[in-house]
DNA sequence: TAAACTTTTTAGATTAGTCTAAAAATATTT
DNA sequence: AAATATTTTTAGACTAATCTAAAAAGTTTA
């Protein structure tokens, strides 16, 4: 139905939309697709005349109700191959990304709804990120940074900012892992860096740039 | 590595070299690819470039022992993944090869080796046919086609030579399925159609025709 | 508000893969 | 061995997606 990169777009542009509420423009995408901002042009012409998204010259994007929809079954599709790659076959969380960028584009309703089934209706991917339903609704995550967290308070690891494979691996490498108890032991007041406890064990000295990028489910 | 249209040229020009032993000619390249001669001759001059096969003008081709390996593990990944969609997911074996044909084209040795894991390290995909293993071995089948088998004679339904989806669909619909019993009772001499039991049960006749499609390991 | 800077668009090229139509080579018939 | 038919290759064009360089529009600064 849509190519490969017609579905990149949609998906970066939805991703873009996100988190800013104004009309996407072109060098924000030609960044994120790792592109010249020509060739975002010409291809927001293509998806403006198959009715993707709305586009004024001059003033950015925004996507259509059909070019929401698209870009969400992309991502659907991404979430639920990471989740596979990740529970069946055993991939480290920092390892999934890059594979379901390519497996995100095979087309096939069927696939994906009995991958869905064979998973278990996950609700979420290996970076704690919400996977959408087949209708498109997407369960909307109350989760909080760690570093919101106040000294005394306990978490539950849920999710990452940083998707950086750099990152994952770090976290992994010391326990901190979706599912963990975190516990704030102290927040110091210097730099702003925490101690916590995970588990009930280890102590760990986690800076602030590091606090900012875990999510967690906070516990009374 | 190699693109998604070089990779299924190359799955062709192999198959097509499994069955003539002679060097293979740009028309049957051009029927198996579904594309015209012109095409073919164009993507056999990049291919002989990129030191996949040898070409020589009005003569055909013949792969090299690169291009044998590349078509190969697209073979092994295509087998591989209808394994999956026949095993994992509950696909029919007449829904697989569809699907199986985009995701053979995922670039990731890490992915395939860990399904081929997952799968149990399976010998044939779910039509019979063999799974090349990790370093291109091929396991022989010492499969017949029961129309080779005689009156009284007994085999097991190991693969099938046509997979077109309305001959495994009529297959499956007449319990003949892999891995069942199936004894000739009857050949008719007139038109050579088979009476068959089917593992003590069912009597079916069967087709010239059909009986020439089903591969089956002779019993003794 | 005009100058300077930034962003976006256009113009023109490129690459992969495909096509049609015509030319060239090979194979088959007479 | 010609004539005819078939196969293969070439020539030139097209589409999708990309690029560079230059023009146009928009924004900021003085
Ligand atoms: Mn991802
Ligand atoms: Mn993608
Ligand atoms: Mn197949
Ligand atoms: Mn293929």
């Amino acid at each position: 139905m849509y190519s490969f990169t017609e579905e990149n777009y949609l998906k970066a542009i939805y991703k873009l939309q996100e988190q800013s509420s104004e009309s996407i423009n072109t060098n924000a995408i030609a960044i994120v697709i790792q592109t010249k901002a020509a060739s975002v042009t010409d291809m927001i012409k293509k998806l403006s005349e198959k009715k993707l998204l709305n586009y004024e010259k001059y003033k950015g994007v925004v996507l259509t109700e059909l070019g929401k929809k698209v870009a969400i079954e992309t991502v659907r599709k991404h979430r639920l191959w990471e989740t596979f790659l990740h529970n069946k076959l055993n991939f480290t969380w920092d390892a999934v990304h890059d594979i379901a960028e390519q497996l995100e584009h095979i087309q096939s309703q069927e696939l994906i709804d009995k991958l869905d089934d064979f998973l278990g209706f996950p609700s979420h991917d290996p970076h704690g990120d919400p996977i959408p339903g087949k209708n498109g609704e997407m369960k909307e995550s109350n989760f909080v940074v760690l570093s919101d967290l106040r000294e005394g308070e306990l978490g539950i690891i849920s999710g990452v900012v940083n998707h950086s494979s750099l990152f994952l691996k770090h976290l992994e490498s010391n326990e901190l892992i979706l599912g963990k108890r975190i516990l704030v032991q102290v927040i110091v007041a210097f730099d702003n860096s925490f101690q916590v406890k995970i588990e009930g064990k280890k102590i760990l000295q986690l800076s602030n740039e590091v606090a900012r990028n875990i999510l967690v489910k906070k516990m009374k």
